[in-house]
RNA sequence: AGACCCAUGGUGUAACGGUAGCACUACAGAUUUUGGUUCUGUCUGUUAAGGUUCGAAUCCUUAUGGGUCUACCA
């Protein structure tokens, strides 16, 4: 038999490739390179899983190397929150977590051997000057004075911007490239800046840091990457990654550049995301609505689904904007299957059953998940005097309607057939404040012998027994799926100011006392939710992940 | 302006010179004690013009469109 070949994605081609030639002996490792300088959010995501991934496709090994060259920006709490999350997607890096840190020694060996090359010089220009020396893509940049330093020269200067004798700025070590290539990152890049700042991990034993081209490439090498898998946006910098590794003679890690994943309604801007925290649009970092993983955990996005979401997305080099359709899709994929069904009532409004005898109550067995029967079921307490949804009754329905109405007949899910008789209204508001119906005592679900037939199903929950719930509703954050494309619009002005509707008091099924932080929910008819870390024993907080897909179009 | 990358339905992604497929979305229908799920069906596509070839989404050229690069950030 012949099994379907996959088709490859083109990194999948070239690892292959190299394969198939013995490259490394067949070895892959590659490495997820996080800066520490904020929260992983639904890009890195997909590049999370894109390195560990291939490497587990073709039997090798993901390394997490935080590249934490600027002391400036790096703190050891988004370590913390970085790993936390790559460990919640279901991924592992085995113990091997490294720093860009823990290479200061070798990278500062590495820049000698440049210098003695002829390869770097240390440059006493301003940051202006050097601005105006590497000229622009069109005209070729000029020589920096400083170029021609002896080899002794740079040694000694190279040494005393090390040891702290010029003050920061003042000296940089550059790699002496070609001035008239018209990749900018050729023309003399710098190698080191004097930075006295502390470092997250290495403290002030540095007063000079390592630049991300002179460290990213050379730690892949000290690791043994093979693949070194990046965003496209680095493509202009691998002639640099290259050059390094052909002058250094160290381990030939291989860079190739992939499209970035961008999902609509989605930003990933560290610094824009920073503004909608700072200004209160959110209520912090892991927010539901924000499109950070730590955000998606708590919105109750289920990590399967986003790595599903990243398998189906696929592998590309051309710009993309990814429907934000499809991860709710993934979602739903993913909650349908396993999320509890519960009943909830999140606009309640008051049902009396005139011919349920007064104060008796019955348990009614309730399915747990008709998509997996060995969840058996649970016992809810039904009686006389329940709540339904608002929306569930129409005093003057439309055609289509089917559900309750004057005169109309609805199955209460897993409970009775009721009718509806009458109903009252607030005078002053004319809002619906109890609605009468009677119900057929032999349609008792399980055993119907009522022959009877209703179009609709309700879910209900009974008044005595139901408890008080908060759930937060969420819509996009965004009016628009580019909030940062629009020319001379602030992606503020597209902040959605209805993307939380909070409902103080919802009534839900009794056993949702229990409901334990993260665990998911499907409020039948209504949507997953997921119960949130705000929650106390008194009040259970619900968070909506995602509505039930809904082919009702309403009236007429 | 120069260099580099990219171009397949509304969206994303396959087809590796030989029938343009899959998924999401949208729409229609069947089933349903969730207007959910499931199932069936429908709509919409190779940026353009040349060239090579028996044959081009695929190879070549040009054009057009989009993106990236000109930080002592990564």
């Amino acid at each position: 038999m012949e099994d379907k070949k996959e088709p490859l994605n083109f990194i999948e081609e070239f690892i292959e490739e190299d394969i198939r030639n013995g490259k490394h002996a067949g070895r892959i490792h590659t490495r997820f390179p996080p800066e520490p300088n904020g929260y992983l959010h639904i890009g890195h995501c997909k590049a999370i899983w894109i390195n560990f991934e291939l490497a587990k496709k073709y039997g090798g090994k993901t390394n997490l190397r935080f590249d934490d060259t600027n002391p400036t920006t790096e703190d050891t709490e988004y370590v913390d929150s970085i790993k936390g999350d790559i460990h919640w997607l279901g991924y592992d890096w085995e113990g091997r977590e490294y720093y860009a840190s823990d290479y200061f020694g070798q990278l500062y060996e590495y820049a000698l051997v440049l210098i003695r090359k002829g390869l770097a010089y240390v440059d006493d220009s301003t940051q202006e000057e050097i601005a105006a020396q590497k000229g622009t893509p069109s005209q070729p940049g000029t020589e920096s004075p400083y170029r021609s330093r002896s080899i002794e020269e740079n040694f000694d200067l190279f040494e005393r911007m090390k040891n702290g004798e010029f003050p920061d700025g003042a000296r940089v070590l550059r790699a002496k490239g070609d001035l008239t290539s018209p990749n900018m990152h050729m023309r003399d890049p710098i190698l080191y800046r004097i930075k006295r700042d502390h470092h997250h991990r290495t403290g002030d034993d540095w007063l000079i840091y390592p630049m991300y081209d002179f460290a990213h490439g050379q730690s892949d090498s000290i690791e043994g990457i093979t693949h070194s898998l990046c965003s496209l946006e680095f493509i202009h910098h691998r002639p640099l990654y290259d050059w390094f590794i052909e002058k250094l003679e160290i381990f030939p890690s291989r860079q190739i550049e992939f499209a970035r994943m961008n999902v609509s309604y989605m930003i990933t801007s560290k610094r824009r995301l920073l503004k909608l925290v700072n200004e209160g649009h959110v209520s912090g970092w892991d927010d539901p609505r924000m499109p950070t993983i730590a955000g998606m955990r708590r919105r109750g996005y289920p990590a399967e689904a986003l790595r599903e979401f990243c398998k189906r997305t696929g592998v590309a080099k051309r710009d993309n904007l990814i429907e934000i359709e499809l991860l709710e899709h993934c979602v739903r994929e993913v909650l349908n299957r396993d999320a509890l069904r519960v009943m909830a009532v999140l606009d309640p409004v008051k049902l009396v059953i005139t011919n349920y005898p007064a104060g008796q109550t019955e348990l009614m067995e309730v399915e747990n998940n008709p998509e997996a029967p060995e969840t058996g079921s649970r016992q809810v307490p039904f009686s006389g005097e329940l709540y339904i949804e608002r929306e569930d009754f129409m005093e003057e329905p439309s055609k289509k309607f089917f559900r309750l109405a004057p005169g109309q007949m609805v199955r209460l899910k897993s409970a009775y057939i009721i009718q509806c008789e009458d109903f009252v209204k607030d005078p002053a508001t004319g809002q619906v404040t109890e609605i009468h119906c009677t119900y057929f005592p032999e349609s008792r679900s399980g055993n119907d012998t009522s022959g009877l037939k209703a179009k609709g199903t309700l879910h209900w929950v009974s008044a005595a027994q139901a408890i008080d719930a908060e759930v937060r509703m969420y819509e996009r954050l965004f009016t628009d799926p580019e909030p940062t494309s629009h020319e001379g619009k602030d992606f503020m002005e597209f902040v959605n100011p209805e993307s939380l509707r909070v409902i103080s008091h919802a009534q839900v099924e009794p056993g949702l006392r229990d409901a334990v932080s993260g665990q998911s929910y499907q409020f039948i008819r209504k949507g997953y939710f997921s119960a949130d870390a705000d929650s106390t024993p008194e009040k259970p907080v619900f968070n909506l992940t995602a509505t039930l897909k809904d082919s009702w179009k309403g009236g007429n």
